[in-house]
DNA sequence: AAGGTTGTTGGTAT
DNA sequence: TATACCAACAACCT
């Protein structure tokens, strides 16, 4: 499950890897992994992108040849590959994406990968390859077929709607840690009647929070998941997104987080869960702060993770 | 074997 | 008009 620090791990490694590089093919093994902006690529001007329609493939395929990898940027979740010639392609892994790199016959890579990391790709899971000029490959992998790439005009990113409506970035300098603050208060205030866990999975509020460093940062702030916006300061909301900030960092530290056979770029495990988490997935398990007994319940139709003595719902 | 799991969108209710 | 809530999406796991 890539949140911010899984998808900043995936573009390091990919940045690592493919700037530079020049697309000889695109294969694309099922089409409503990619999509294409029908937008005329109007060099230097931004336009409304199209609606993305699927069944581009021979159009894509077509586009991506001897394009060369300029840059490649984060913002929230979402990835993006800027290539050559005003072109690019935004990427979203959702829950199950990765993004695989592999050079003829070695075994190194990017990306968040699972048990297709160790396989022969691609697999059946392998929804897009691109093959690049020096034999590297890449390889979109996506179990649950929920993620996308989009090819689109540079010029368009900005207004994906996503994109568009995003909130403030929580890993900032500490110089911009004051305006990032005052957008996160402005916007969490406009959803005061809602759970501060259903706000901070929020796009909108504060990008690139998911499950696992809601449910941490909750902890450390010593919040119970299912308080009410309004229940809370802006002073325990400013420390909230410090907390935010903390996890994130902790686990970019430790290469990211998951369950099972996660290697990353230079072949290490990200084992954040195992180093860092205090509840994220140890329900049962005495807190680490109070020793009181983890508990696992549903808030914002998500399995949540919290402790009972420490986080106390103010109601 | 039905229900849970994940992030985002889109429809409906408030 | 804005916000709140939840099913849907696809495939695998328990």
């Amino acid at each position: 499950m890539p949140e911010l620090p899984e998808v900043e791990t995936v573009r390091h490694g990919l940045e690592k890897f493919l700037v530079g590089e020049k697309i000889t093919r695109a294969v694309i093994f099922n089409e409503k992994s990619f999509l294409l902006d029908n937008t005329e690529n109007s060099q230097g001007k931004s336009a409304k992108p199209e609606i993305f329609p699927e069944n581009n493939a021979a159009k894509i395929t077509q586009i991506l040849e001897n394009k060369e990898v300029v840059k490649i940027r984060r913002r929230g979740k979402m990835l993006i590959l800027d290539l050559s010639e005003n072109w690019s392609i935004a990427a979203h892994l959702k829950m199950t994406g990765q993004m695989v790199v592999r050079s003829s016959g070695e075994n190194w890579g990017a990306g968040h990968p699972n048990e297709s990391f160790v396989a022969d790709l691609p697999d059946r899971t392998t929804r897009v390859a691109l093959d690049f000029a020096s034999g590297t490959r890449l390889f979109f992998n996506d179990q649950r077929k929920f993620g996308w790439l989009k090819l689109m005009p540079t010029n368009n990113i900005a207004q994906i709607p996503l994109l568009e409506k995003m909130g403030p970035e929580p890993l900032v300098d500490q110089e911009n840690f004051a305006s990032t603050y005052a957008i996160f208060l402005k916007n969490i205030r406009r959803h005061q009647k809602t759970s501060i866990k259903s706000a901070i999975l929020n796009q909108e509020i504060v990008a690139g929070v998911g499950n696992i460093y809601a449910d941490e940062s909750l902890w450390s702030s010593k919040i119970h998941p299912a308080t009410k916006v309004a229940k809370i300061s802006d002073t325990a909301l400013k420390n909230l997104l410090k907390n935010i900030a903390k996890v994130m960092r902790e686990s970019l530290a430790a290469g990211g987080s998951t369950m099972k056979n996660y290697v990353n770029a230079d072949g290490s495990r990200g084992d954040y869960l195992e180093k860092f988490a205090k509840v994220f997935r140890r329900e049962n398990s005495p807190c680490p702060r109070c020793g009181a007994t983890i508990q696992k319940i549903r808030v914002a139709g998500r399995g949540t993770h919290f402790c009972p003595k420490c986080q106390i719902e103010r109601k």
